[in-house]
DNA sequence: AAGGCTTCCTACAGGTCTGTCTGATACAGC
DNA sequence: GCTGTATCAGACAGACCTGTAGGAAGCCTT
């Protein structure tokens, strides 16, 4: 069980967040700075004019691209849970060993997440703690971005042979949702061993 | 291990929220609706007039009680934390039975307040969420919150005998927030029992 | 060269935000 | 009755919010 810190495939060369990525085309520009201030400072508190000022663009063209600040929200957690999940999948098809291996560096590569000195987060678990009444939306992009992952936890456990695969989706669920904001509240790291020494337990 | 629906004592009177509570004074009042509002639809999202006016009060009242809108925020955090604990730990001293049979029961009491309509999660995490950058002052209310709750369990865990008890601690803090979030996002209550599985498999 | 497309800047409308201020009303205790 | 305190209603300032519109500058394709 090892996760190589470099690596010449072309997944691992992609950072966990659009933030700060070079843009060829304006859309993008207003994308990945939309990312950038409502990751950092809250959905709500960043208004577009901000956004279209950090991009470098003007505000027309931030509307004439996404039509309006709740669909440009849309975009930014699809965008960015995408940048997360290839960073995230990336990452873990570098470690060789068993699928209880493969399991244990999902909590190696949450730590190097968190270490991150622009750890802010999950952008999906902060957007739906901000908005909770109509949150129907987000609820349902947050269930789409963790469909993904939770596939691929389903996959090991049947392939660990585990008689009720769905109770480690489950448990998974939970331990990585807890090393995330134990993380993001305390700023600290290690949590995430804290989560991988239980599941290490559990598979044992 | 039995948490009794109803009790004759006090304490499990409270509820865990102030939402909804009887005020006398303009103060109160405006607190509770200051919580209610903050909480169901956010921190930022929410404006000072709705609140007021929520609360049947002027909005001078509101800024001669608590001076700024930030200020409102520390004291909603402060109070609606208070109402919290002397809730939780209300239903913790009716479990009888083991220093095990205590900490497996927060999960059953977790779930209950997940299972509550109102739930909106917790306020902590949610205003960390909400707001990244000069958080610290949020950051501190969430630490001095979640202490109490770690005090507690440090001293179940050295009452069961552990011999590394800030482990234990770290543990529960991870899985109550991963039940907290993971019933937050997806509106399962179950996702408790699936935390009180992960420990129990550690205190066995 | 001409048309079409994207993008830019600027201004505007209409609303909401926090926070302050003034003046009126009720109700204590003395 | 009188005075201080708490509360009320409402207006106001100044800033910010989302979203739209007009018109000019660049650029690619034909």
């Amino acid at each position: 069980m090892t996760v190589e810190l470099k690596s010449h495939s072309f997944e691992s060369a992609t950072a966990w967040s659009c933030i700060g990525r070079d843009a060829t085309t304006a859309k993008d520009r207003v994308l990945y700075a939309a990312t950038e201030l409502f990751c950092h400072h809250g959905f709500a508190a960043t208004g577009v004019d901000t956004i279209a000022s950090r991009a470098g663009t003007a505000k027309s063209t931030l509307y004439a691209h996404f039509g309006s600040k709740d669909k440009l929200i849309d975009a930014v957690l699809e965008r960015e849970g995408r940048a997360w999940r290839d960073w995230f999948f990336g990452r873990l098809r570098q470690v060789r060993g068993s699928s209880r291996d493969k399991l244990l560096a999902v909590f190696d590569i949450l730590e190097e997440w968190f270490s991150h000195p622009e750890f802010y987060g999950c952008p999906f678990i902060n957007a739906i703690g901000e908005a909770t009444s109509e949150n129907e939306r987000l609820r349902q992009a947050a269930r789409q971005h963790k469909s993904h992952v939770n596939l691929w936890i389903k996959a090991q456990a049947i392939e660990l042979g585990l008689n009720a695969p769905d109770d480690l989706v489950q448990e998974m669920t939970v331990l990585i949702d807890g090393a995330i904001v134990a993380a993001q509240v305390t700023r600290d790291a290690r949590y995430s061993m804290v989560a991988k020494n239980l599941i290490a337990l559990r598979l044992s």
